[in-house]
DNA sequence: TATTGTTATACTCTATAACTATA
DNA sequence: TATAGTTATAGAGTATAACAATA
């Protein structure tokens, strides 16, 4: 087609050639898909608002380098000090053997450390490493400032506490 | 969810095999752990709750071998005939790489085929089989008596349409 | 025998580049 | 040249089996 030269018509998209009429069946307009009763699939708004939640906490926390599952490793290490790999992985829904891999990085970073027990030479004792501490401080701030205030905004604070409340009993309870 | 089949729970598990006292430095019990502002973080409960509405629906829809992103097709195709897959993978975030296996998965099965454009050869248009709909109407049922009712009794119909509505913001506005 | 951390492995999802055939 | 479908590929995330050290 070489319509470059009179041109303009074309702005950037060109949605509808010219339909024959009711060329291809049942094809009705051009634009936006009908979702049909996938708006009202609670797994599929979950879903989708789950993928954008993350997307802004990576935004947010971008300065640091840390992933939701990270934030959330150091966050249980500065509550849960003298625990081993299995029980914080556990409390995580990590698998085992996927927590080396994490912990290999966030210890290669120094943010924390594993040690072996006294008591039982198989396990190791997680740590916090001062600098670990330092980055777990500065990542809630930001979350909090940053993350979840937008979060706030959008929904109102009230929303967004009955919102965290329900899922939570998902998670708890489904 | 990490659990699987071998169950993970923390149910049967000896967490304090007799401690010495104070040995390990700081830590407390031997029990559940602190979970912190964990429990305020809204992606993380987002996240735990997707998981689990995503296994019941893979649980209620199995007669079916559906997964939750194959019964989001079938919907689309079913409500808007006549596009192409470019289409229906944007509007539900699928990248059109991506769906090329999904759709030869769902094609082999014989619940939608391709059928090249009429109008620009480039394209194939989707379309639902006589069986995929029979399916999909099947999905929906099972969806709607066990998947969502189940739902509806652990939150309560308003509070679900009010999960929904802020899941659905969510989704697209933040 | 059982458990902790680990390795190896595999399977799914997701993401990007590049090819082909059409336009 | 641009677009639709496709291929190839790479990277996360997730799952299971099995091994060494230790209990």
């Amino acid at each position: 087609m070489t319509v470059s030269k009179t041109a303009t018509l074309d702005a950037a998209k060109p949605p509808r050639p010219a339909r024959k009429d009711g060329a291809d069946g049942a094809g009705e307009g051009g634009g936006p898909l009908q979702m049909g009763e996938l708006a009202e699939l609670l797994g599929y708004s979950l879903k989708r608002a789950q993928l954008k939640v993350f997307e802004d906490f990576l935004r947010c926390v971008a300065p640091l380098q840390l992933t939701p599952a990270q934030f959330s490793v150091l966050l249980l290490l500065d509550k849960n000090p003298g625990r081993n790999q299995t029980e914080i992985a556990n409390t995580l829904g990590i698998l085992r053997p996927n927590f080396v891999a994490m912990l290999d990085g966030l210890e290669s970073r120094d943010l924390c450390a594993r040690m072996r027990s006294t008591n039982d030479r198989r396990s190791h004792i997680l740590v916090l490493t001062d600098k670990g501490r330092a980055v777990l401080a500065r990542a809630k701030k930001l979350v909090a400032t940053k993350h979840e205030a937008r979060l706030d905004e959008l929904l109102g604070p009230a929303n967004r506490l009955a919102l965290l409340e329900m899922l939570a009993k998902i998670a708890r309870e489904f």
